[in-house]
DNA sequence: AAAAGCCCCTGGATGC
DNA sequence: TGCATCCAGGGGCTTT
């Protein structure tokens, strides 16, 4: 489910709401990712700062240590100041003054991990070989450059990679690459610097806009208060195999790159 | 260092 | 209706 503007989404529909909350009980159900790596009774007492996010993780500052929670493939966060019984599939309830946060995640690739704080070894584990944000200054279009020069890679797959640039997953790369007419399977040092400068812009670009409409919901995916996302409707590829290319007409074509699909217009993309 | 595969897990859609 | 197969928004880990 969770892409950089869904993780964003999500952030922006609880975190004023939770801000300055007082943990009053946390509650574990069927294992995630990792193990939560404190004990949990031991977080009760303890304020929430502020929800900041980091690529795909929301990092949740404590008034002593911090949370990073992870969406994997199916999670999804919900935080109602009165909470209905956990249901199948509700794995982690921080229970607050103000609401309870809950992570309802059927697959469980999700996480909910404990750090003392961002430097530790548990977060640098997670948090340390990130790319660059894509939607802060940081995203510089030469250094993105000069780094893809030196990737053999595939481009589509240097960029779910998330080691040049962050939160760019399956659906959004697909639709950074139509945006910049791009084919996914070029070699990402075989760019132009013309296609790139287009690539750069078009993450940026792709990326706000999904913010903007409130992520994609494709099948289930909804904010923090229940609402979903109307991107999927603006999608130009994804998910639109053998449907005419809004742009040319020509049948969209769908192909495996690193056991994942990938969407893309054989005339509007070409090598 | 970088690339390619392999898993983790559940549920929905499709086909026979 | 039942059962098998495939696919799904991620990413850490191991192996080349």
């Amino acid at each position: 489910m969770p892409e950089l503007p869904e993780v964003e989404v999500t952030r922006l529909s609880f975190a004023d709401r939770i801000a300055g909350a007082q943990v009053l009980a946390v509650r574990m159900g069927k294992p995630l990712r990792w193990p939560l790596g404190c004990a949990p009774e031991s977080l009760v007492g303890r304020t929430v700062l502020q929800v900041r996010r980091r690529g795909k993780y929301l990092l949740v500052d404590l008034s002593d240590g911090l949370l990073l929670l992870h969406l994997g493939m199916s999670g999804s966060l919900s935080f109602e100041s009165q909470q209905p019984p956990a249901r199948t599939h509700d794995h982690f309830d921080l229970t607050t003054t103000r609401g309870t946060l809950r992570l309802h995640d059927p697959r469980r690739f999700g996480a909910v991990v404990f750090a003392v704080d961002e430097g530790d070894a548990v977060a640098q584990k997670l948090l340390g070989k990130l790319g660059v944000e894509p939607l802060g200054d940081q995203f510089d279009l030469k250094v993105f450059a000069q780094i893809l020069k030196k990737r053999k890679g595939p481009i589509k797959q240097v960029l779910l990679g998330g080691d040049v640039v962050v939160g760019v997953g399956n659906i959004y790369a697909s639709e950074a690459l139509f945006l910049s007419a791009i084919r996914p399977t070029t070699r990402a040092q075989r760019l132009s610097h013309a296609r790139i400068t287009r690539l750069h812009t078009a993450v940026r670009d792709v990326l706000a806009r999904a913010v903007e409409k409130g992520g994609s919901t494709l099948r289930d995916f909804s904010n923090a208060q229940g609402e979903s996302g109307y991107f999927q409707l603006e999608a130009m590829v994804y998910g639109r195999e053998g449907m005419a290319c809004k742009v040319c007409a020509t049948p969209i074509q769908s192909i495996r790159q690193g056991q994942r699909s990938t969407f893309f217009c054989p005339s509007c993309q070409r090598p």
